[in-house]
DNA sequence: TTGAAAGCGCTACCAA
DNA sequence: TTGGTAGCGCTTTCAA
């Protein structure tokens, strides 16, 4: 492995030309320069990538964390790691598990400048806590937060929800039922309160034991559908789901069950995946990976000092057969 | 941010002494220990990790390569991320979007020392010329390789086809189709191999215009039943799929063509997802995080010139509802 | 047990 | 346009 030394010697010139070479400076003359780049390839030489790092004080690494990865947050990741590479940048993948404590090893890898900056996907941690490591290079999320410090990139989902209560009201369902994520997380209060607000104003009855929190996956929204669906008593007509893949289980299982979709049943997915167009999922429409691309700019922004234009985004409502 | 110089001035020791303390040697006194982890502690210390990377020529990073992460790579994804954390390292995506120039980036980032080793999802690059970066560190991939250098840790699929058409035949099934992907990669040729050797062992007729390949997508599934079963002439009564997404597309499309699964047409998925157990899809079992493991742990074994352990995997079936 | 000093490989400032 | 040199922050031998 040769060095920089080494082709400065060859070539003739001081370490610091060759860098100036590497450097696309223009205060190099061509003949100098076409001599130094002879010999780099002669060499096979490329520069370390760790010294660079070292002596520039940066990485263009960008920390992503989360607590895993699933399938929801592809579309986030795909969109974020392909644009950190068009802009120089690489990303790195820290999940936790859930473990609060290994979570933070994201954080510290900040501290220690391994990462010049990074994105929260989820995070389990006390909000606070992470806003301190602020001081340490810029940070921004994906999951909303309760600190101004970090930004989210996500969208109020009060105004996305409010959309699928409408619509399964407009379609004549009055019994509506809500299948939410993170107990406590904002996007369920925003939720909620979009529901409760829609429900109000339609003179249409809340009932809290319709509310369930903690589904995420397409075996929880199986689940849903025996205890939401076929106790005694009176059953919703009417499911707002915390994203596809709970809908699709939802809708596997109902259909299983002998439920009626949509004449007993509607069901409402929520980000709009390739899973809810394929299943015919009436979906809420969550532009996610450009809000990736708003993070990584976000993140650029404020790693060059520069104000950094946001896309302006909204929600829209696919209507499919579920409804 | 403080640096080990301050630390050493503050407590009164040499550099070295501190880094000893760092490095957990056994050559410091305690009393020494604990008045310069103190200070550390005081001066809210952490060390630099390019420097560390930098001294030590090792920076614990190993670079994932792969298109575009999709969810058939999420279980190897995540398996591999966490064991890799479990053992110290960290995890770099690097995407290539299928552009080869692009791809060739991550393995430059082995030479430039950026990662201490490479693993491969998937590529798209000649496989001599990335074998050519053996040189700079260990390398190991998922995507099975032509080339002894790089070594595979996923199976030889030609075991698993061979159970899922020994099944479908077994069902009585005689006209048996094969949806596959990449054309000529070593999965779908060993497929190929397996369902020619089953087909001639049970004298049952092989229609190569039944072997459809550059399939990978639910959507991708639902444009075979177009191809497959809606034209004029025989049509297959058994399909078995490049994956699950591929199966649940073709089941769906299927159940909206009102083609009965499994009493007119057989449906076989592979990889034994979540998606699979929901749909009640029939999959081949694909131990995939376990050959994730088996990939980080032959990565590390080769970083320490150890051997390692490689656990003994194998295929099975899962019969569900569409055989 | 501790310290001095020579790396690790590159950048960037100041002179020339 | 070029060179000298002092960093960047930590590790690791060699001596003491």
């Amino acid at each position: 492995m040769s060095n920089l030394d080494q082709i400065a010697k060859l070539a003739g010139f001081s370490k610091a030309t060759v860098s100036r070479v590497l450097n696309n400076s223009p205060h190099v003359s061509p003949e100098t320069r076409d001599t130094i780049l002879a010999i780099m390839k002669q060499l096979d030489y490329v520069p370390n990538g760790n010294a660079v790092s070292l002596s520039k004080g940066r990485t263009l690494q960008i920390g992503m964390c989360a607590e895993g990865i699933n399938e929801a947050m592809l579309p986030f990741l795909n969109s974020f790691v392909e644009t950190a590479s068009q802009n120089g940048y690489q990303t790195i993948i820290y999940t936790s598990g859930g473990d609060a404590k290994q979570e933070l090893k994201a954080f510290e890898e900040l501290r220690r400048k391994r990462v010049d900056a990074l994105v929260i996907i989820t995070c389990v941690n006390d909000h606070a806590l992470l806003g301190s490591y602020c001081k340490y290079g810029p940070i921004v999320s994906w999951q909303r937060m309760e600190l101004p410090e970090i930004r989210s990139v996500a969208m109020n989902q009060y105004d996305g929800y409010k959309l699928g209560v409408e619509h399964v009201i407009e379609q004549g369902c009055t019994r509506i039922a809500n299948v939410l994520g993170r107990p406590s997380s904002m996007n369920t209060l925003s939720r909620l309160a979009a529901y409760e607000e829609m429900m109000k104003k339609h003179h249409l009855p809340i009932r809290h034991e319709w509310s369930l929190t903690g589904i995420y996956s397409i075996r929880d929204g199986e689940r849903v559908v025996r205890e939401l669906l076929l106790g005694g008593g009176e059953h919703p007509d009417a499911v707002l789901c915390a994203n596809d893949l709970v809908a699709a289980g939802l809708l596997n299982e109902a259909r299983r069950q002998r439920i009626r979709v949509p004449e007993d049943l509607a069901i409402v997915g929520f980000d709009n995946t390739e899973l809810a167009h394929t299943l015919g999922i009436t979906s809420i429409d969550n532009p996610i990976a450009a809000q990736a691309q708003n993070a990584f700019y976000l993140l650029l922004g404020k790693l060059n000092q520069a104000e950094s234009v946001q896309q302006k985004l909204q929600f829209s409502l696919v209507k499919r057969v579920t409804t």
